[in-house]
DNA sequence: GCTGGCTATCGTAGTTCGGCGATGGACGAT
DNA sequence: ATCGTCCATCGCCGAACTACGATAGCCAGC
């Protein structure tokens, strides 16, 4: 029951994203879970930051953001779990980047509308 | 206090969708709030059948979904508070269609991530 | 006028979100 | 071994979301 940790080696269950399906009752929950991740201009603003430093930032955005330190791992969490970054520790500090992935597959679903 | 009724005459304070910037605070924003009207799967599916049928269909969206009349009001109401839909009076009935401004700017914003 | 079907809104209850401070674990440096 | 730093998690609170039934408004037809 201490599985809690965010192990990123183990790749979740789900399939390869590139390979499911645009349309359908998954991909309408898949997308709705997408956009819910970034249904908040925090976790939007996180995403750019991440997104215009080819280099992982780290806790660095904690500086960026007028948020409590908290708050802000709270939505790193938001985003890690939908899948649209990635986490790596990096000895004492956490690297984040984008997750090309879940973006690339964000940016399907939603052009498929 | 009573101009709650939703005029869609009158076309909302903002600016054309399409001259606004993709980037910046704003942007962030506006991203944000239109991710969070399709975050929800309901709201997808929404979406989806208008996308479907070009004509704009009616309340038939209550029969395809499984959901109480009035909460299908409400998404119907977020959707086109977001700028997604909108919604004509057509005698009695109601009609609902895609909104291809706001469409057109979610698929801009996502893809500028 | 009245009636009946179609929508929107209200009120309510349960759940989830967003924010913060405080706590605790992990790691490097001393 | 101890300390300081970085980060995640917990607990708490108010606010917002989601769903529903019930109610009210609107419009055609009789």
């Amino acid at each position: 029951m201490d599985d809690r940790t965010a192990n990123n080696c183990l790749t979740p269950p789900t399939r390869d994203p590139d390979l499911r399906p645009v349309e359908g009752k998954e991909a309408d929950e898949e997308l709705a879970t997408l956009a819910k991740a970034i249904g908040h201009s925090a976790r939007v603003q996180i995403l750019r930051l991440l997104a215009h430093r080819t280099a992982c930032v780290c806790g660095d955005i904690v500086d960026e953001l007028p948020l409590a330190q908290s708050t802000v791992s709270q939505h790193l969490k938001v985003l890690k779990e939908a899948g649209l970054i990635r986490g790596e520790v990096d000895g004492p500090r956490v690297c984040y980047c984008i997750e090309p992935r879940g973006l690339r597959r964000l940016k399907v679903l939603v052009a498929g509308l």
